[in-house]
DNA sequence: TTACAGGCTACAGTCACTGTAGCTTCAAAA
DNA sequence: TTTTGAAGCTACAGTGACTGTAGCCTGTAA
């Protein structure tokens, strides 16, 4: 069949807004797509299918930049997928690291939250501990 | 004592750069420093505190805009800090909430690396995942 | 005196959108 | 057939929290 879509059908398969699509266009995620009479944004299956890949792949967290690579390799059905592969770990060590970061950043938190009665600003357990690093146990600078 | 510091001292110690604290005395978080007679900065211990401050309370995530508050509301030592408890404590539920989704992340692109065999493009299970969303474990729309 | 590190302003760029203003087009109802 | 309202269009500004750049000026140690 020879789907045709328009802009509003394609945000709302791809979970985004209209916008988000004449952004991706703008900076050559998607090729420019096609107008009827009315200078309106037409879109095939195949363009659908590239934005759902986008979508996809930005709801697991890369960047445009890397999706970008990565839709430029699987153009090569021939081609070792190694790349691929590469830039999924190397972006899988990227989502380990923040949630090192934010693990760090929650034990902190609910230590000062616990420790905080409650009272008088003068008295205040978070804002003594915002205030002095010497306070806080993750205190690394890395 | 009566420390003065150069802007660059005050970078030193918040862990930042130069521009970083001419950009908050920009946007108001830092009051206009006194200048010398070559018109450079001088801090004296109260700012460099209060930059200590801001600094500390990036690197647990709160955004500039909590910080401003806080800072406001710590200026009333009388003031209840039931406030600051409460910005505090939606912080940690917004640093939860980005764990819980990193980890999701995290566990599909295991399974998606897991599987990949490392061969051609045409059968990497890499991009597979990433242009089918129903072969994705977690894809609940939040 | 001479390097050169450090500081200054002003402004553009980052990322990935999102929002706005002021239009035009499309499709269904009256 | 007209009208209404949703949907689409372009162009541009704004978001957050910086970071980088260009082209200057100032301070300090050798």
């Amino acid at each position: 069949m020879n789907h045709r879509y328009s802009i509003g059908q394609m945000a709302r398969a791809g979970h985004c807004q209209v916008q988000t699509i004449r952004y991706y266009e703008q900076v050559g995620l998607l090729k420019k797509a096609q107008r009827n009479a009315g200078n309106q944004r037409v879109y095939d299956q195949a363009q659908m299918d590239r934005l759902k890949f986008i979508r996809h792949s930005r709801e697991l967290g890369f960047s445009l930049e890397q999706i970008r690579e990565i839709l430029a390799l699987s153009d090569n059905p021939d081609h070792s997928c190694l790349q691929v592969d590469q830039i999924a770990r190397s972006h899988l060590k990227d989502v380990e690291s923040k949630i090192e970061r934010l693990q760090g950043m929650r034990k902190e938190l609910k230590r000062m939250i616990n420790q905080c009665s409650g009272d008088q600003i003068a008295d205040c357990r978070i804002i003594e501990v915002l205030s002095n690093h010497q306070l806080c146990l993750a205190r690394e600078h890395q």
